[in-house]
DNA sequence: CAACAAGTTCACTTGTAAGTTAACATTTCG
DNA sequence: CGAAATGTTAACTTACAAGTGAACTTGTTG
């Protein structure tokens, strides 16, 4: 089991509105956890994201956890600064 | 030749700016191409879409010409109102 | 368990995407 | 051509994502 099926079965438990959004695969929800699956597949801490987005550690835990929206330029620094690329597709 | 690439190869001649930015690939550039080429190809004016996303067509004018970023729930909204989904990955 | 690292939440500010209107430009077609 | 449809731009407002600092919890480990 992974870190974060290990984080995410946890949270289900103890968040029903967390469960049941994970379960309806809401975007909202689902960019968080993209972005701290990201995240941790690179062994960074949120941290470490902040200083290389020129931010602040309570800004990417806000992301990973309760961001209602977030901006393009937002996922991309993310991408970014794991070495990563953003790919977005309308199909 | 295709619509799109007519549009854009004239209107590469008329703007420095946009050739420039085209031939680098910028993100901010590119999105706007990617969403006037999904609405192009559903074959839809900006006033239709404007009424599906609850605006105005002015915006979406703005969104495919000079937005220098854009939310995701508006890409995804966007998305939608042409019966497709958004999909994003970090890569 | 104490100390430190990692993550979370809150309250507030700042920056800017998106909404809106109106005037103008461009394209299309009888 | 001229009228209607489509698209563009500017100027302004509104909504909210993102920045920030502080207090807090949870996790790790010596």
């Amino acid at each position: 089991m992974s870190d974060l099926q290990k984080y995410t079965s946890r949270r289900k438990q103890q968040d029903a509105q967390f469960a049941d959004n994970f379960d309806k695969g809401y975007q909202s929800f689902k960019i968080g956890v993209l972005l701290r699956q990201a995240r941790i597949a690179a062994g960074i801490t949120q941290e470490a994201i902040a200083v290389s987005l020129n931010t602040r550690k309570s800004a990417i835990s806000r992301m990973e956890n309760h961001a209602e929206d977030v901006k393009l330029s937002t996922l991309e620094k993310f991408a970014h600064s794991l070495g990563k690329r953003l790919e977005i597709r309308i199909c």
